[in-house]
DNA sequence: TGTACATCAGTGAACGCGCGTTCACTGATGTAC
DNA sequence: TGTACATCAGTGAACGCGCGTTCACTGATGTAC
């Protein structure tokens, strides 16, 4: 019906409709959550027919978990600019990586629950894992420098576990709305840096043999 | 069709429908997940017909918000439980209730979900949060007896929270199935542990004034 | 450089079905007298 | 203690609609010669 919005308007064909069914797939789902998500919306605000999407996602789940995927990706890029500006191996670069995690959660929360729900993925989990490994590498890194290891090895992976967890577990009670459950103010800034320097060990004297 | 269950079956009348339909809701839920869950299927289970809720649960939400609120109540059952038989106030009773918290996850992932799920429970989010705060409130007491405090006051809050936001994370990632991103090898207990000892302060001489 | 033809990426309409909810009803239960 | 009547808690059938997906199609694009 209306004008299809500002695009290049090829014509009959579209130029980068797969592109343009995620992004259009990431606004819906941020407004109306994964449930809320229906593919007609996709089609009418990238302004194709209903049947269109198929030529390029197999189904609905598809388009989906291509919707979670490039969240895991931003997420990465997001952690990685986070860190950069920061004097690295620090608890101040850890505190970002973790402060970064709860933004994004903040900012998208349902593509958050999406990017770590087990549903909507069949098939492509194992995919969807490996995209959220190199997230997750950024804060092992970090990590790894603070440590002064030279590879991520088993202290690393051991150290970095309880700051994933917690920022983790801080992003789903602040999306859920369980911050005032016992009406105290949480600052999660301080929340976040207390966490990251209590369950960091004290940085070691570089008298490693 | 088939023969009613064990029930008393009193025949036309039921005796605790109401009762009856949150406890396949229960079961149907953790079965399928709350999405995979249908009224019908409740009925079906319940042994009647798909009109009957309607007597006694405004909507599917009002059935699904019931279940949500017996599950917290279980979970504070539970975790006062856990603590009860050991030595009050200390690390490992602290360490006790989050297994419990974490065990109840893993007993019941889509429980769990829905326990802290905010969409779902349209209008009776206060009341859920409420009986949430009692689930809470067990940690919180063993908490401030760890650290002698005769109230729940802001020291207990502040660290109590970092705690909570452990395992709930921990909780989360175990259920999505997160727990060998990087192939390393996570004992539970252990996790647990390890960031309760990290998270609280040192236990205080009792040297109060 | 122009034409024939294969292929690709859309259209528009319709299908189908699952499922929450409602409707008019009926059998069971409780209470007033 | 028995009868009349209100109310309650079910039944069974159907409605309605949202929505994913398919079908037969057609316009646009690319390539061989």
């Amino acid at each position: 019906m209306a004008e299809n919005k500002t695009q290049k308007k090829a014509g009959y064909h579209h130029g980068d409709l797969r592109g343009q069914l995620v992004s259009a797939a990431r606004r819906l789902i941020e407004e109306h959550g994964p449930d809320g998500f229906t593919m007609s919306d996709a089609c009418k605000l990238a302004g194709v027919s209903t049947a269109a999407p198929y030529r390029h996602f197999s189904s609905k789940e598809d388009l989906l978990t291509e919707v979670a995927k490039d969240g895991l990706i931003r997420l990465r890029q997001d952690s990685e600019a986070r860190a950069q500006p920061l004097p690295r191996g620090t608890v101040e670069a850890i505190a970002a990586i973790g402060r970064g995690y709860v933004d994004f959660a903040i900012r998208e929360p349902h593509i958050f629950r999406l990017m770590f729900s087990t549903k909507s993925h069949a098939g492509r989990i194992e995919e969807l894992r490996s995209v959220g490994r190199q997230s997750y590498g950024v804060l092992l890194n970090e990590v790894a420098l603070y440590l002064g290891e030279s590879e991520i090895n088993d202290l690393v992976n051991r150290t970095s576990f309880p700051l994933w967890t917690h920022v983790h577990g801080l992003s789903f009670l602040v999306i859920d709305g369980k911050l005032d459950v016992n009406n105290f103010p949480v600052d999660i800034d301080e929340a976040i840096l207390f966490a990251t320097k209590s369950l960091l060990p004290p940085k070691p004297r570089l008298e490693k043999a």
